[in-house]
RNA sequence: GGCGGCAUGGCCAAGUGGCUAAGGCGAUGGAUUGCAAAUCCAUUAUUCCCCGGUUCGAAUCCGGGUGCCGCCUCCA
């Protein structure tokens, strides 16, 4: 079975077949830096390394480019004298900084969490300030061909000149005029046309263009422009959280298309929404977390990386503590199946047959291999390694399983990335501690045996008696 | 107002026309244990939000209702 993922442009479940063959260019909608990101911006960007480390599963070059859009989104963009209210500036007004030092910040703190997630270094993190050059030319190229016009200093795409508008998100041209809430901007010659270039003397973070002496970009062009800089004019795939589909993906497809005589992208994927507590994540309700709250509430990164993709990218999935109690239970259980297969390896007692539970182990691999080609089923292929414990407690695998049990249990954590699969290896004190324990309980010093497993308990070390003996497990 | 998604056991989560509705967490009883933990055995949805309909047959399709969520406005 080959790779099959859903295209939100035809609503449909297709092959994927890379333009290149071997190689796939993804584009992923990074995070605007104006703040320390949450774990619903964890979950859109852990789904974008979630698909990157299938594609290399399946043995395809990635090429993968996530931007970091360090200029602001204008908060109103219908409003022609905006009087530079950004999202980024205004964050500067509050914490009385530069606006640069401010997306610089807060850069830095994401990805100090992507790499505590686990989340892999895509080939490239353009930040919109390095292509404003870009933009300008793509802007001009827009204006040159006839689908966008100059008011001023402002530049504005027309969407009358691109009949697709609209395909990406189901709307209408005419319905997003109607159920505009927003003032009507006299400069536009269609309510629904965007900003490709904005110009305010007052805005801190500006660029002097053919179009001005204080400009800077709109809201969607710093994607378009990066994409085609770093990857070409059409790419493979897209992403991004499902709140991008409309107006940011549907523009870039307009601008994009109109400026390269190409499609941006031939596949387009958006991850759903987290919810925590049952619903939207909001500020007065206090449910905004970030990777330090998961860490404060005695949880790792991976315990978090886990919790966001267990579910379906394109299911929305709920974030609630009792949810975490659970994934770190899993989670030790999955580690455990690591344990298990080093200690048969290492010697320890198996399955008399050395084949023995090599069609439990086939059928595994299929049932990962099969959920993850189906639009990155998550949970089917969870459940394909969690499936694997039982036979390994029951005894039923043998040797040679085992080994080809542990090469796939790597591989297969090349995609997830949040199992222990490393051998645990003991320190000498904790040997020392079970020594100290065994001589106890053979004199039946209870009281000494009980001291020696509270200490290893406290330092996380999980004993079990075993028929054959003492073995331990890092908890 | 316009457009769209979701609703499966105590909890999480697959399945989308046909064997006994995956898998996990948890719970209960028993075995085992110096006591525990771990482990083993057994039990834990005759049923898939509700009401109709289509069908030999539906959790899966259609219509209506209810609830939650999203987009249309910055947002992963």
């Amino acid at each position: 079975m080959t790779f099959h993922v859903y295209n939100t442009l035809t609503k449909e479940k297709m092959p994927f077949e890379p333009m290149e063959a071997g190689v796939a260019r993804v584009y992923n909608c990074g995070p605007t830096v104006y703040g320390r990101p949450h774990i619903g911006n964890y979950r859109s960007f852990l789904f974008a390394d979630l698909l990157r480390r299938w594609l290399e599963y399946t043995g395809l070059e990635v090429r993968q480019v996530m931007n970091i859009t360090d200029v602001g989104h204008l908060t109103d963009d219908d409003v022609a004298d905006s009087g530079g209210d950004d999202k980024v500036e205004a964050q500067a007004r509050r914490e009385k900084k530069d606006p640069f030092e401010i997306t610089r910040g807060y850069t830095a703190m994401f990805l100090q969490d992507m790499a505590a997630l686990g989340v892999r270094e895509p080939e490239a993190r353009p930040k919109a300030t390095e292509y404003i050059e870009e933009m300008v030319t793509m802007v001009e190229q827009l204006i040159a061909s006839g689908h966008a016009y100059r008011v001023g200093g402002n530049v504005y795409f027309d969407v009358s000149t691109f009949p697709a508008y609209g395909r990406l998100s189901g709307n209408r041209v005419e319905d997003l005029v109607a159920g505009s809430r927003v003032e009507v901007n006299d400069e536009k010659r269609h309510p629904a046309d965007f900003a490709l270039w904005k110009s305010d003397p007052a805005h801190l973070m500006k660029w002097e263009t053919p179009f001005g002496a204080d400009g800077f970009p709109g809201w969607h062009i710093e994607c378009s422009a990066m994409a085609k800089a770093l990857l070409g004019d059409q790419i493979d795939i897209h992403t991004g959280g499902e709140d991008n589909v409309f107006p940011h993906h549907e523009c870039e497809i307009a601008q994009s298309a109109c400026a390269n005589g190409v499609p941006l992208a031939n596949v387009w994927m958006h991850a759903k929404f987290l919810q925590v507590d049952g619903g939207k994540m909001s500020k007065s309700i206090g449910n905004v977390y970030t990777l330090s709250d998961i860490e404060e509430r005695g949880f790792e990164p991976r315990h978090l990386r886990f919790a966001l993709l267990r579910g379906h990218y394109r299911t929305q999935i709920n974030f609630t503590w009792p949810i975490m109690d659970e994934i770190r239970a899993r989670l030790e259980n999955l580690d455990e199946v690591a344990v298990m297969l080093h200690r048969i390896l290492d010697g320890g007692p198996a399955a008399a047959d050395a084949e023995a539970g090599r069609a439990l182990l086939d059928s595994a691999i299929a049932s990962f291999e099969g959920g993850m080609n189906d639009d990155l089923n998550a949970p089917v292929a969870l459940a394909a390694l969690e499936s694997l414990r039982k036979p390994l407690l029951e005894g039923q695998v043998g040797a040679a399983v085992a080994a080809d049990t542990l090469a796939f249990y790597g591989k297969a954590n090349e995609v997830f990335g949040f199992i222990q699969v490393d051998k645990q290896t003991a320190d000498a004190e904790i040997e020392a501690l079970i020594e100290a324990r065994n001589a106890a309980k053979a004199a039946k010093d209870w009281t000494a045996a009980d001291a020696a497993r509270n200490q290893l308990t406290a330092m996380g070390i999980e004993l079990q008696d075993t028929p054959d003996g003492v073995v331990w497990r890092r908890r």
